[in-house]
DNA sequence: TAATAATAGTTGGTGATACGAACTATGACA
DNA sequence: TGTCATAGTTCGTATCACCAACTATTATTA
């Protein structure tokens, strides 16, 4: 007799688990880059897209202050650049400096090394299957929060 | 013709993506009872163990030298205790405190409700099959590093 | 057994991260 | 035009995390 809302622990573990594992890696990722998990994840997040602070704070869940020292650092680096937006006098957007790219074409080839040893475990069947499983998952509104 | 090693970047994309989405749903429910992700780590991973510092340091990936500060402020808030190891006397040994232990089962069981808009995502099968592909991932032996 | 080395944990210093509040400048609107 | 909202920044604070140096205890080994 199973009621509506099944529990299961059992996916939430393995979720939560994984996603640990992952992070994990991608840390160490950044850090010999020299980098946080928050300045890799701006660079993959402009690898295909020009964002205003906002935006990125948006995508980050942060505060835009926060994000001000953030480009700060990574603009010294030559990772990142600031131009005003031509739309808005307040606004201004962020991108890759040639740099910045560079380096996050890099990361995205070494992610996937990083990650092989957990994708080389399954199957080819199996790794589209959880592809495929993941991607309905993660579809618009499903987001918690 | 396919040569020996099948790229994969769906499925590298899906499970990056996904784990910053399961991670920043952990991270605000840390966030809600003021702890940080790594506070709620500690919680998890003391719900059924004791460890020394260095031993959870270990689990936890970090320096012993920051755990003793962590967990200074986590024992100030009465949710970690410390207690010198019987075996040897150079170690500590740390484990929940009565409110630790309480907030430890709070945060499992939000930690679920946090996560369902993504499980109720999923058909019930698939929800098993996707439990069963992470867990085989996470096999030992599998993990990066 | 006494001297040396290794280990466990802490302390102190530094830099990055993140927040909130206060501030400037620009745009929206009434 | 005057008021309000928005975009970013700056400032102050707390946490996080690292490294190097230190104390105390345990292991080695000569």
């Amino acid at each position: 007799m199973d009621t509506s809302e099944p529990e299961d622990p059992g996916l939430v573990d393995a979720l939560v688990q994984s996603s640990f594992v992952v992070i994990a890696a991608l840390s160490s990722l950044a850090a010999a880059h020299d980098l946080s998990l928050t300045q890799l994840r701006v660079l993959a997040i402009l690898r295909d897209r020009r964002l205003r602070m906002a935006g990125l704070a948006g995508y980050l869940g942060l505060e835009r202050s926060t994000l001000s020292g953030l480009v700060d650092r990574a603009e010294k680096r030559g990772l990142l650049e600031r131009a005003p937006s031509a739309d808005d006098g307040r606004a201004i957007e962020v991108f890759l400096a040639p740099g910045g790219r560079e380096l996050a074409d890099r990361i995205t080839v070494e992610a996937g090394a990083a990650l092989a040893p957990l994708t080389a475990a399954l199957a080819p069947g199996d790794r589209a299957r959880l592809t495929g499983l993941l991607g309905s998952m993660l579809e618009p509104g499903a987001r918690p929060r």
